[in-house]
Formats: structure tokens, C-alpha cells, sequence
DNA sequence: ACGATAGGTAGGAGTTTCCCTACGCGTCAA
DNA sequence: TTGACGCGTAGGGAAACTCCTACCTATCGT
């Protein structure tokens, strides 16, 4: 429907990047591969049962998949989500560009012609 | 200290976008260009200080400048967070070109060699 | 000076987040 | 089968979020 994802699929994803500790887990898994939930815990303060949680909110944006294998839960880091970030930011990148340029400045300093 | 800005910072870009009454702000301000606070109300039904709130967000994420002329308030979109987004977001790349080529896949889904 | 306009702030209600401590379920080892 | 291990879920409490209705300040037009 819309460009990229619906909105409330955005607001799980975006929510779920709101968090330091989230943010880490994916680091770890981008960098370490998959690997079970010790293996992850082992890198925070928080009780596990928490760090349970944060993995559900992980889940539930479809950053992360889960596969178990015996008693453990191997956790798998999936990029998809993270591609329609990317592909939402596109047409706001001229911003940044533009400012290196120190071109978009004027322009965009005062295109105040439409604007009721 | 971080490759991209602290923690807390991140938090608050991330949180301030996981809002779709705020990306859409956000989407105002990119393709209408700087506008007062009125012409961006105008495109939700909620009350007017509701939407004053979601600008502190977005200004407090560092999203949004606002420039006073007169009784309005022009706010302006800020780009320079969301380039540090898009760094965030350049270490997962390779998971899904890797993803595109067809080739990640059996190297991704078991390098379960180091992983304690 | 007076009223209308633009927009922020205060405070409150309902919901969600984030952490915790129990506890339940499935799996492995003895 | 019995116990230990790996993880999730339940439920609760503190804080934060999101919306609302007042209300306040500053500016413009008359």
C-alpha cells in the first residue's frame, strides 16, 4: 500500500530499533552469526526472562527468526526489515546531499511559495 | 564514542520515527518544503497540541528545526539524523544483497563455529 | 487597547514499555 | 523417571507514550 511496508509495520520495526539493548542483539547476531538465547544474554545485565521479551519484540518486526534445535532456540538475524528502512530514507537523502553540496541551502531555505 | 552518535541518541531518532503521524510530518516537510504549524495540522485529525507534542519529539530527535517569523513557528526538516540512520544501517547490508545473490544463504545459516 | 490568531504548556486518563520474580513446558543426561 | 537445563509466559509495578481539554503567551489587524 504504501511505498515501503504499511505504516504499522514500520512503527514494529522502528520501535523495535528504539532500544539500545535490541540494537545490540542484532549487532551480535550480525557479527556473530546465529546463535542461541544464552549465548546473547551472556552480553547483558538484565534477567533473561527480559531478554526473552526483547527478542519477541524482535520477532514480532521480523528482524529475527527463530529455529530450535534440542532445548535451544538458535537466533537468526533477518535483514529484510532493515532493506525497507533503507528504501524508506531514499527520498530523503537529496537533504543530506545537498548540504554537502552547500547547494540545496538557498533552495531550501525559502520555498515558501506554495505553502498556504 | 559509538560508529553512530550515542546510544541515547539513536533511541531517540529511532523512537521519534516509530510514530506514523510523525514520519508523515516528516514526509510533509520533504515534499512541501518548510512550513508553519497550521499548513502541517491541516493533514490530521487530531488536536492541535497533540501535534505540538509530536514536534517536540521530532525536534528533540534533532529532526526538525523551527524558525519563528511572526506568530508562526516554520518548521524545517532536519536530514543530518536520518544520514546517521543510514549509517547505522550500512554493516547489514551485505545480509540482504547476500540474500539477492543466493549465495549468503548456506554461509549464513551455519557458521556456528565460534558461537560459545 | 481589543479581539483574533498561532502555537506552546499543564495536567490528566488510558495504554504501552521495560524491568522484575515466579512458574510452566519441553529436552537432555543419569 | 528424576532432575537439571534452556526459554518462554504470567502477572505486577514504575515510567513513558499518546491523546485529550483547558489555559497561557506572543503577535497581528483594527
Amino acid at each position: 500500500m504504501n511505498g515501503t511496508g504499511t505504516a504499522a509495520a514500520n512503527d514494529r520495526v522502528f520501535a523495535a530499533l528504539a532500544n539500545s539493548v535490541r540494537r545490540e542483539v542484532l549487532r551480535l547476531l550480525r557479527d556473530g552469526g546465529p546463535q542461541p538465547v544464552q549465548a546473547l544474554a551472556a552480553h547483558f545485565d538484565m534477567a533473561r526472562p527480559s531478554l526473552s521479551e526483547h527478542l519477541k519484540v524482535l520477532r514480532d518486526a521480523g528482524l529475527v527468526s527463530e529455529q530450535r534445535s534440542g532445548r535451544q532456540r538458535i537466533y537468526r538475524l533477518e535483514a529484510a526489515p532493515l532493506a525497507e528502512v533503507q528504501d524508506w530514507l531514499h527520498p530523503y537523502e537529496r537533504f543530506w546531499r545537498d548540504r554537502l553540496k552547500g547547494l540545496g541551502e538557498l533552495l531550501d531555505r525559502m520555498p515558501d511559495d506554495d505553502a498556504s
